[in-house]
DNA sequence: GATGAAAGGACTAAACC
DNA sequence: GGTTTAGTCCTTTCATC
């Protein structure tokens, strides 16, 4: 069940990254294709895995999260770190990563009070870093199939990495 | 134009992030409410910029992107950055952070030669710091409005943070 | 906010190219 | 694999309670 996804895919996917609630009428219209093909491309994406789900965003100052971070976690027994995030809804987002940290985590909070209650759960597990985000540079960027011929290969005017 | 959610809000809220293309009467049938007034509800959230639209969600590495990964920048002049960030296709999330290190920039490239790619650019304007990204604990989840009394006071075992 | 009626539009399936 | 047609269903909107 692998994938070859055409020019008509990667229109769909766009729009439907932009605007998940379009209908597949004007979805058909938007990438040129008839209502019945963009229903059948959908629905292959779907069941292909491509396509994983549907989701609302919002804003979280809105709903009263006035500060948003980013923890850093050294290591720690896997599946403690795994049931303590699992089990705290201010988690967004949880990621296990190579390097001296081994854990990267950004969660939504009220205020500084609640943003330590959060940390002090998880730096009873191990040591932690947190960094608050002060700014959304950009966020949820659209994803086109990657193409290995837009790659440029790098040019380093420093040294290090 | 301020915003107080009750608990039919919250659950539009919840059945959304979970499935942005419900229909107006199938949201309606699951929150209990008629489809006029799920309508209008709906449409008072995004208005005051609450739903701040709706997302199809991929499969990065059914596109191609075998690699995820998160890299820490030091600070480096803002208007670069943002300029080198909003011209790389492959940042997925770039926040200005406070610390050490002022960007924390999640991106999604095809290979290590790609990802070598998109560091070097980065790593010309401040030092870096790149873990990959093993395995993904929770994303994007579904956030319903903050609510003071289910803080709990921070407890810690451990005295630092 | 609910109900009910009317109109418009979207989805499904079939036949055809 | 895509398009067109036809039929059915659903959604949306409006007026009323």
């Amino acid at each position: 069940m692998n994938i070859e996804l055409d020019a008509h895919d990667t229109r769909i996917l766009a729009e439907l990254q932009a605007d998940a609630r379009l209908t597949m009428a004007e979805l058909g219209r938007r990438v040129h294709l008839s209502q019945p093909a963009v229903t059948e491309r959908v629905r292959k994406l779907e069941s292909c895995g491509v396509i994983t789900g549907y989701r609302a965003t919002v804003d979280l100052t809105k709903l009263g999260y006035g500060i948003r971070a980013v923890i850093r976690a050294g290591r720690a027994e896997y599946a403690r770190v795994v049931k303590l995030v699992m089990s705290t809804p201010e988690v967004v987002n949880a990621y296990n990563v190579t390097g001296e940290d081994s854990w990267v985590i950004e969660i939504a909070v009220i205020d500084v009070a609640h943003l330590d209650s959060v940390v002090s759960k998880l730096c009873n597990l191990t040591e932690t870093s947190t960094a608050i985000i002060l700014n959304t540079v950009r966020e949820h960027q659209s994803m086109a199939p990657a193409r290995q011929e837009n790659v440029k290969p790098a040019v380093r005017k420093r040294r290090s990495a």
